[in-house]
DNA sequence: TATTGTTATACTCTATAACTATA
DNA sequence: TATAGTTATAGAGTATAACAATA
């Protein structure tokens, strides 16, 4: 198929991340996780301390979005929220032992499913596509906001 | 980086596909278009004649939710939507010369943003994406939910 | 006065249910 | 009775604005 037949970028992406949401629900389901909550363990097990607003940023959310998602994090163990003794505004957040292993349990499973996915790829498509994909996950979005024509 | 140490697919895949279709917005605004009227002038350029449930769910969406969209369209004459005369309850729907034309228009500006962005990708990888990209956005999305382990 | 986290409110988007007309 | 399309209503999800505590 020639390069220039194929679909819009967003018309292939946007169906395959549905279908992966989709597939990683029921697995957040058995760990007890939404997929919020997920988004939350994630960004904590990468980068341990932040804001609340720095969190909910850095996860696509609106930083009153996180509240309840943190208070149930919180209530069932999984994260610490104490204030910063520094500026006792701010609220540092952490991961408990608990909310690490939860998390890693509920990422190896999603990986599984990942790799049944992947293994539909020849071997140069499956490198390229993962490669690709770390490069673009990363390019900054104002970056890819097309210059207005006027 | 090694393969295992990549993040999940869909972490990686929900802030591209965010940036996407941010960056498509004020190109379909410059063409009249909301992303629901581009999505269904593209289906319908595809597959010129079907009935609006199966419109509607062919592109992801609720078939209630595609009327207005439709009503919009018809009215600024875009596409044409007549009773089939075989079976008068079903609407026929196909895109007039217009339609046709605002579609390839927004498509072909689309393109030179998604080729920009491209860019940025080693030859190899470009293409591996783009063709794992073709197969994965066509897997069905049946197949993708992983099987239960109870 | 500005900022962090919070709560309450309003808004957008989507799905559900009820209706009309055809079959 | 069943189905296509439509309309009206309700629900989920999200953002906006106002508030309390701290700086």
């Amino acid at each position: 198929m020639a390069d220039d037949e194929r679909a819009d970028l967003a018309a292939m992406l946007a169906p395959l991340v549905r279908a992966l949401v989709a597939a990683e629900r029921p697995i957040l389901d058995e760990h007890g996780l939404t997929m919020w909550g997920y988004s939350v363990l994630l960004a904590l097990a990468e980068q341990p301390t932040r804001t609340q607003a720095a969190l909910a940023e850095s996860i696509g959310a609106d930083k009153t979005r996180i509240i309840g998602v943190l208070d149930d994090l919180q209530e069932r163990g999984l994260l610490q929220r104490t204030p910063d003794p520094s500026d006792r505004r701010a609220r540092v957040l952490s991961l408990t032992e608990d909310g690490r292993r939860v998390c890693g349990a509920a990422q190896a499973d999603i990986r599984t499913m990942e790799e049944a996915l992947l293994s539909r790829l020849p071997a140069a498509d499956r490198r390229g596509f993962l490669s690709a994909l770390r490069v673009l996950s990363t390019v900054p979005r104002g970056e890819i906001v097309s210059p207005r024509v006027h």
